[in-house]
RNA sequence: CGGGCUGUGGCGCAGUUUGGUUAGCGCGCUUGACUGGGGGUCAAGAGGUCGGGAGUUCGAAUCUCCCCAGCCCGACCA
């Protein structure tokens, strides 16, 4: 490819609206250009970069005995009603009338279409079995953002595993587990798996692939010492002890004027220190109003109270559902007494006496709360957010939490599915039994900006060799006939190595030449110039470290194969 | 969905407060010349419904109203 013919439409400033230092670049460099809020139009460099991930995610998964697919984006809804999914998901999926006027979907992911296909499986004997496709999702988000990062339509390498029994499920989330470690690997992003909340997905248990970022949207908690690492909906922590105070046989009610806040609460007279208060916080979950109970001091995550409850839909009830539930206004709540409400408490709180709380009267407070005699409870769960600093559950080191990319996903799904969709097969003796399936999402287009994240300095992107949209630049310094002559040569002699190159044939000048290689990525660098040609000399630079080397001509060829051999080994 | 901000040639911006010839500047683009190892210089050009609509006015990028889009923070998010 001659970049004199090849559409890159560089730019010497970002848009003043990209932020993170992927979608900066990518756009920069003229890998991409936005139609849309979340949705990208991939230029002829982003696409060669695009595709290289997905060929080294599907020989990823070819290599664990994954069968590729392709199986339809736009969805029958009575598919998503069949698994439940059609009212669960909400306002993510996209939705759409046809002209018979039936109702389809737009798939933001595939577990029931792959199931459809699965119910022909009629016998153990073909199991286990690994599908997978690379194809378009759509999420209607509510908030695109930073690029290719979070998008509305995106390309995603998900795969769905077969199996007779969980032990086989087993080998195949432990298969993916490594071949997505690989995958990340080879693209050149960081990676490390955490325990995550399986959210609207279902299952059993999931693992979520990290990358430290700050353009990141998730919290990690991660304990530097014994590599504890877990999404902060789900991570916990190893809590100091309280030692409570012995309290009164019944709570005491006492004034409390102006006091709204946890804080004004510590700060009045004959108030509580934070850890010694109960904050009752009122949610509506699907649809019911619930009183939430944390320690004064933590935090509710909302995803814990999700997992724990099973709930579709939820979110903080407003003054006048709190008002009109228990009588008092947010800053008075409290759950003493309160019956006709469910009541769901953190596993913080467990045997606390001699509490303070709301009494749900405006400007008054209950002490002497004791958790298990004045609390009709319904639930306990986990339910506070970790903070950093706090001791790691395992080892007590105190933890970080640190900001981080989700780049893959992998799911235990057990036989929810399989049931729902009659994927079942007969067993040794004759049984009808559910197949055991797993999922696993990689998304294509975030784990190009991921490593983009990870891989850049002040002058561009440097790609790895592995995914870069080229491997080589030949640069010439001159575009007359003996420096094309040249360009031209060494250009078929890579071409034969087997080198992925591109010929800067450009009539520019020199810096504008090098400030674009740089930019746009490219591991290797030739640079032909007056000066070299005189001796039968190139230079070849290396992105990465500016390094360059005088090579001759005969050998240049075999001297750049071998440094991207082994840039990609 | 709540809060904040922004829409002016392909990109980055000025002009809007205080309405007034033909809407400027840098980069990029075209042509020519000189150049040629880190975004060069000079000259001549092309390119704009000032996000959209309605209104006020002799006159609107500028004032008013409505709408739309994009970005950031939060909420939410397989």
């Amino acid at each position: 490819m001659r970049w004199s013919q090849m559409f890159v439409p560089t730019l010497r400033d970002a848009p003043n609206d990209a932020v993170a230092a992927s979608h900066r670049l990518l756009v920069r460099g003229g890998f991409i250009r936005q139609l849309h809020a979340g949705h990208y139009s991939m230029l002829p460099m982003g696409w060669r970069v695009h595709q290289k991930i997905s060929q080294i995610v599907r020989e990823e998964i070819d290599a664990i005995g994954g069968q590729e697919f392709l199986l339809p984006t736009m969805h029958p809804a009575e598919i998503w009603q069949q698994s439940g999914r059609w009212d669960t998901m909400g306002e993510i999926m996209f939705r759409l009338v046809d002209r018979k006027g039936n109702d389809n979907a737009l798939g933001i992911t595939h577990e029931e279409i792959f199931a459809t296909v699965a119910a022909e499986l009629s016998s153990y004997k073909q199991l286990p079995q690994l599908w997978y496709h690379i194809q378009t999702k759509f999420r209607d988000e509510a908030r695109p953002k930073s690029g290719l990062l979070r998008v509305r339509e995106f390309a995603m390498k998900d795969s769905y595993s077969f199996d007779v029994d969980w032990a086989g499920l087993d080998v195949q989330f432990d298969n993916h587990d490594r071949a997505y470690r690989r995958i990340f690997e080879r693209i050149g992003v960081p990676s490390f798996g955490v325990e995550a909340s399986s959210g609207a997905m279902g299952g059993n248990s999931s693992v979520e692939f990290m990358t430290p970022s700050d353009a990141g949207e998730d919290d990690v908690a991660m304990c530097p010492s014994c590599g504890y690492a877990a999404n902060i909906e789900k991570a916990t922590s190893h809590l100091a002890a309280v030692v409570d105070e012995p309290g009164p046989a019944v709570p005491e009610r006492f004034a409390t004027p102006g006091v709204r806040t946890i804080a004004a609460l510590e700060a009045f007279a004959g108030g509580a220190a934070a850890d010694r208060q109960l904050k009752t916080l009122v949610m509506v979950v699907d649809g019911t109003v619930t009183l939430v109970v944390v320690r004064g001091d933590h935090q509710l995550n909302i995803q814990k109270l999700i997992d724990a409850t099973g709930a579709v839909q939820v979110r903080a009830g407003e003054p006048e559902e709190a008002l009109a539930a228990l009588g008092a206004n947010p800053g008075s709540l409290g759950a003493v007494g309160v019956t006709h409400h469910p009541v769901i408490i953190d596993e913080a709180l467990r045997g606390r006496t001699n509490m303070t709380t709301g009494a749900n009267e405006d400007d008054w407070h209950l002490r002497g709360v004791d958790v298990d005699r004045d609390l009709r409870v319904t639930q306990w769960a986990d339910l506070r957010e970790v903070s950093a600093g706090e001791p790691c559950p395992t080892c007590q080191t105190p933890i970080d939490i640190v900001r981080c990319i989700e780049i893959g996903h992998i799911f235990k799904l057990g036989t929810g599915y399989a049931e729902k969709f009659g994927v079942t097969v007969l067993s040794p003796d004759g049984k009808q039994i559910p197949v055991v399936m797993g999922s696993y999402g990689i998304g294509v287009g975030r784990n190009m900006a991921a490593s983009v994240e990870a891989n850049h300095d002040d002058k561009g992107i440097i790609w790895p060799a592995s995914i870069a949209p080229f491997e080589a630049v030949i640069t010439l310094m001159r575009v007359d006939d003996e420096s094309m002559a040249v360009g031209e040569r060494l250009y078929d002699e890579l071409r034969q190595a087997r080198v992925d190159v591109l010929l800067d044939d450009r009539d520019a000048r020199p810096g504008v030449k090098f400030a674009d290689a740089e930019l746009v990525g490219i591991p290797f660098r030739v640079t032909v110039g007056p000066k070299g040609l005189a001796n039968g000399e190139v230079e070849v630079t290396e992105r990465r470290t500016g390094q360059t080397t005088v090579v001759p001509l005969d050998d240049l060829a075999a001297h750049v194969a071998h440094l991207v051999a082994q840039a990609k080994s």
